[in-house]
RNA sequence: GGGUCGCUAGCUCAACGGCAGAGCAGGGGUCUCUUAAAUCCAAGGUUGUGGGUUCGAAUCCCACGCGACCCA
C-alpha cells in the first residue's frame, strides 16, 4: 500500500478504481468540476439547535463534506458528513431515493458527496439532512483508519498529516487553536500601531542569533548563502529606517538535532520598538501572551503537562546570576577569573568546555541546574554580556547586558533585549564573538559589516522582543512536542 | 552521536520457540430510526528489510531502515 506502484493493485484500491470505472462507463463524472454548497454543518448545528424528534422543518439545504461513516438499516442508511466546519447526520431513505439508493449503499468511507434535502430531526432527535438528491464529489481510492481508534501511530500522524487532520478531533483543534494564537498576535500588534513587515530568508552572514545554519547555494551568482537563523538584524534596519515599531512572524531554520522541543524549522515572532527599553519589551510580552490565552482559550488558567500554570500578569522576575548563586550556593560574577568560574561549574555537577568565558559558563550553569526548575512564566533578567553580542550593556550593572529571557515550564519562550545600538561598541562585540569563533565556538555571532554600516547611521533607543510561536502554541493546547503544533514535522524519508 | 523501547491485514490490536488471530474498514446477505448500529457468511498476511541459530522463528541472535522516549 505504500508503494505508489502497487498500491492500485491492493484489493481495497482496486475496489474502489472499480467504482470510478464504473461510474464513467455509466456516463457519471466521478471527479465533477464544482457543487453549490448553501450551509456548512456548523450553520445547521447553529441554526437549529434544540429541535424536539420527528421535526420536518421545511427548509431544503445542499451540504458537502466527506463521507466518514454509515449505518445501513436495509432501506434507511445514516450517513455521517464531516466538512471543514464539523459534522451533520445524513438520513437517507430507499422510497425517497428510488434508483439512486443503491449506488449512496455503494458509498465508501471517505468519499467527498454532495447532498441536498430537507433539515429534518429523527426520530431520536438527531439533526439530519434528509437527502432527495446526492453527487459524488470526489472518490476516496485509500480506506480510511479505523473508524473509533482512527490513526494513532505517532509516525503515520506526522508522515500522512492529511489523514491525522480528517479523523482526529485534537489534531484539528492544535491547528485551530494554532492559526487562532498567531491571528491574536498579530492583532495584538497592530492594535499598538506595529507594522507587519517581510525580511528576507536567504540570508549572506546567518547572524542575528548563536545557531548553526543551513548552507545553500546561489548558482548565478556562484555563491552559498544561508537560510536565515533570526530575524533581527534586517528588523534592526527598518528602525534606523525611520520605522517605529515594526514586527515579523517568519520561519527560521537552525541546522540542530531535532528533539520534542526543536524542529528545523520553526516560527518566530521579532518585534522591534523605538524609543523603547527591555522594560517595555516585558510589559509587552506578558500582554501578547495573556491575550493569546484570553482569545484562544478564554482564560489564563492552563493545565500543561497535567500540572495548573497560571499565565496571569505579573510575572515572576528573577535575577539571572543571582538564581544560579542561590541554586548552587556559590557567589557568582561576570568579572570573577575564568578559573574560579570554572572551579565552581565543575562543583555544580557542570562540564565545561575551554573557549568559553565565565559569562559563557554561567549561562551553562543557569541552564544545568536553575532553567528546569521554573515551571509559571517568569522573567529572568541581565544577561552576561558574553552571550548577548546584540543586547546593550545594562545602565547600571558591570558584566551585565539589559536582556531577559522568558522561561516556561522549563523552556526558553522569549527573549528581549534593550539594543545595542552603538556601531563602534557592536564592532567590538563581533570581533569578540569573532575570536571565539576562531576558537572553535561554531555557534558565535560572525562579523556583519553590512548590519553595522546600518548601525553607523544611527539607530535610536530600541527596544526588541523574539518570541517562539511553535512552544506559545504548546503551551496553549497541552502538547508536549513541537511535532504536534506544526502541521508537517520534519521526518526522514520513509 | 549513545542507550532503551517499538515496527504483525487498510486501521486498532492479539499471538512471545510449535497451524499467524480478532474488531473495525472492504465483499455478499437480513433489517425504515441509527449514533463505534445490530446480525449472518465468505475473503483478506513476504509479521519493517537482510542475514543467522533451530527439526521448527512474528517470537531468539546480528546488521540495517523508520519512529518514540531518555542522554550528549
Amino acid at each position: 500500500m505504500t508503494e505508489d506502484q502497487s498500491a492500485y493493485e491492493h484489493p481495497l484500491v482496486a475496489a474502489r478504481l472499480a467504482k470510478v470505472e464504473a461510474m464513467r462507463a455509466a456516463g457519471e463524472e466521478p471527479y465533477p468540476v464544482n457543487f453549490e454548497r448553501t450551509d456548512t454543518a456548523a450553520q445547521l448545528h447553529a441554526m437549529y439547535g434544540e429541535l424536539p424528534p420527528s421535526t420536518d422543518t421545511g427548509n431544503r439545504v445542499s451540504v458537502a463534506g466527506r463521507l466518514m461513516n454509515t449505518r445501513d438499516i436495509g432501506s434507511l442508511v445514516f450517513g455521517v458528513l464531516q466538512d471543514g466546519s464539523g459534522q451533520i447526520q445524513l438520513f437517507v431513505e430507499a422510497d425517497r431515493l428510488g434508483d439512486r439508493f443503491a449506488d449512496f449503499d455503494d458509498l465508501d468511507p471517505g468519499d467527498w458527496i454532495g447532498a441536498e434535502g430537507e433539515v429534518v430531526t429523527t426520530k431520536r432527535g438527531e439533526l439530519s439532512v434528509r437527502v432527495e438528491r446526492f453527487v459524488l464529489l470526489a472518490k476516496g481510492l485509500r480506506p480510511l483508519p479505523e473508524k473509533w481508534h482512527g490513526l494513532t501511530d505517532v509516525e503515520k500522524r506526522h508522515r500522512y498529516r492529511h489523514v491525522d487532520l480528517l479523523v482526529n478531533e485534537d489534531a484539528r483543534m492544535v491547528m485551530r487553536r494554532r492559526v487562532d494564537v498567531v491571528q491574536s498576535i498579530r492583532k495584538s500588534l497592530l492594535d499598538r500601531g506595529y507594522l507587519e513587515v517581510e525580511t528576507p530568508v536567504l540570508h549572506h552572514v546567518p547572524s542575528g542569533g548563536l545557531a548553526t545554519p543551513f548552507v545553500t547555494h546561489h548558482d548565478a551568482l556562484g555563491m552559498d548563502m544561508f537560510l536565515r537563523i533570526a530575524l533581527e538584524l534586517h528588523l534592526k534596519r527598518l528602525i534606523v529606517g525611520g520605522a517605529d515599531r515594526v514586527f515579523e512572524i517568519g520561519r527560521v531554520f537552525r541546522n540542530e538535532g531535532v528533539s520534542p522541543r526543536h524542529n528545523p524549522e520553526f516560527t518566530m515572532l521579532e518585534l522591534y520598538e523605538a524609543l523603547a527599553d527591555y522594560e517595555d519589551m516585558a510589559t509587552l510580552t506578558e500582554a501578547l501572551v495573556v491575550e493569546a490565552a484570553e482569545r484562544v482559550l478564554g482564560t489564563t488558567d492552563i493545565t500543561y503537562d497535567g500540572r495548573p500554570m497560571s499565565l496571569k500578569a505579573p510575572w515572576r522576575r528573577l535575577d539571572y546570576v543571582g538564581a544560579v548563586a542561590e541554586a548552587t550556593g556559590a557567589d557568582w560574577d561576570p568579572a570573577m577569573p575564568i578559573k574560579e568560574a570554572r572551579k565552581q561549574a565543575v562543583a555544580a555537577g557542570v562540564e565545561v568546555e575551554d573557549p568559553w568565558g565565565t559569562g559563557r559558563i554561567i549561562a551553562e550553569v543557569f541552564e544545568s541546574v536553575v532553567q528546569d526548575t521554573i515551571w509559571e512564566p517568569t522573567f529572568v533578567l541581565d544577561f552576561p554580556e558574553e552571550i548577548s553580542p546584540l543586547a546593550r550593556r545594562h545602565r547600571s550593572r558591570p558584566g551585565l547586558t539589559e536582556r531577559f529571557e522568558v522561561i516556561v515550564a522549563g523552556n526558553e519562550l522569549a527573549n528581549a533585549f534593550s539594543e545595542l545600538n552603538d556601531p563602534v561598541e557592536q564592532r567590538r562585540r563581533f570581533e569578540t564573538q569573532a575570536a571565539a569563533r576562531a576558537a572553535g565556538d561554531h555557534e558565535a555571532h560572525p562579523m556583519d559589516e553590512d548590519f553595522l554600516r546600518a548601525l553607523e547611521y544611527g539607530m535610536p533607543p530600541t527596544g526588541g522582543m523574539g518570541m517562539g510561536i511553535d512552544r506559545l502554541v504548546m503551551l496553549l493546547t497541552d502538547q508536549p512536542s513541537i511535532r504536534e503544533v506544526v502541521l508537517f514535522p520534519h521526518l526522514r524519508p520513509e
